[in-house]
This record gives C-alpha cells, structure tokens and sequence, in this order.
DNA sequence: AAAACGGGGGC
DNA sequence: GCCCCAGTTTT
C-alpha cells in the first residue's frame, strides 16, 4: 500500500522524540502547548515544573500563582485555570494517577481530542492519532482524504494507516508541516515525498 | 458557526 | 502593525 510507505518516509525524515513520558507533565505540558509555539511551551513547562512536580502540589497553588510561570506560552488565565483544575481532578478523583483512556482523560476541562490523543501516544504507547491542522491539511494535499475537518480526517486516517503508525504519523507531520509542507508556500522543491503527492497547488 | 482566550516571534 | 502558533470552551 503506497500510503503506509510515503507514511513512513515521512516518519523517517522527520522524527519528533518524547523525551518526557511522564503522564502528569506530558498532559499539563500539552495543554500549555494548545495555540502556542514549541520553544514557548517549553518555557512555561520548565517555569511551572521547577516549582510544583506533582498534582498534589499544583493542585494547592492559586491561579495568580502561576500566570507569570507560563505566560510565555499565552491564554494564560485559562490556562492557569484548567491546569489547576485538573490537578484537584487527578488528585481527588484519580488518586494522582493520570487515566489511561480517551474517555477519562476528554473529562478533563481543556483536554479535547488532540491532547487526550497526544497523551495517549507519548505517555502510554497507545494507538492514538491527534489530528491537528498540519495531519489535516497535509492528510487532504496528499490525496489520503477528502474533508473538511479534522475529526473527520481523524476516523478516515485510521480506516487507511496502519495502527502502529498511528503514534509517530502525529509529531512527524507536525515537523514536516513546520519545514516543508508549510500552510501557504510550502518548499516543495526539497519534499522527499513530492512524487507521491497529489495537491494540485504544488509547484 | 463564530468569538474568545494571549504572549512571543516572524515579516 | 499584522498574523500565526501540537486547541478548547463558550456564546
């Protein structure tokens, strides 16, 4: 199937390691990552992890308490709110245990299908695809959907990947998004996948 | 379906 | 100055 092969081409060019597993960080660090950029993110993580490690301790800390630890990452009252909130969640309902299910984890306020899903993945190994505007649009310029949106997308890709790819299609896509097939004047003069490419738009 | 949330960096 | 970024919730 040509679809698994230019899937794990694209995996191979473009490789996006979790170096961090745990399930705590993973979840509060990929909220914080929601609309904002990777080196801001990790800005924010850093700033809020030296301070508070666990749910039981951010669980105790004000919202102020911690806006200026993850400002850089932006939306940082809302994000200051939920983080908060879903560390008394984790704490009083899951016994500091982080839930291992879609299910659970989409109960959790400011958790939507991208983060459950990143979660998922990168903490727990789980099959799980996170489709974000990149595997959306990428998905749709190469021929391997037709839809309009990214839940969509979403069950459609797990009908034609694999599931073992279903993990590592995420981050890699997202790379090669950010380095070749950009939103607007992607760089297909240096895509490795070009030749299995079907968007007309290319050049 | 559209608005709101937001600092930081690219242009 | 304007626009975007591993989105989600509220209106």
């Amino acid at each position: 199937m040509e679809i698994e092969k230019v899937a794990k081409l694209i995996i191979k060019n473009f490789p996006r390691d979790h170096k961090e597993k745990d399930p705590f960080k993973v979840l509060i660090t990929t909220v914080l990552s929601q609309r904002s950029k990777d080196e801001n993110t990790e800005i924010a993580a850093e700033n809020l992890f030296n301070k508070y490690k666990t749910p039981f301790e951010l669980s105790k800390a004000k919202e102020k308490d911690i806006y200026e630890l993850i400002k850089p990452a932006g939306l940082y009252r809302q994000k200051a709110k939920r983080i908060i909130e879903i560390s008394k969640i984790i704490v009083e309902k899951y016994s500091g245990i982080v839930p291992d299910s879609l299910e659970e984890l989409l109960k959790l306020p400011g958790v939507g299908r991208k983060t459950a899903n990143i979660v998922l993945y990168v903490s727990f190994s789980k099959p799980a695809l996170a489709v974000d505007t990149h595997v959306h649009r990428i998905s749709n310029r190469l021929g391997w959907v037709n839809t309009k949106t990214p839940e969509e997308t979403e069950f459609k890709l797990m009908e034609i990947l694999p599931k073992n790819l279903w993990g590592p299609i995420n981050g890699s896509m997202v790379e090669f998004g950010k380095k070749v097939c950009k939103p607007v004047s992607p760089n297909c003069k240096i895509c490795p996948i070009s030749k299995y490419c079907k968007w007309e738009g290319k050049r």
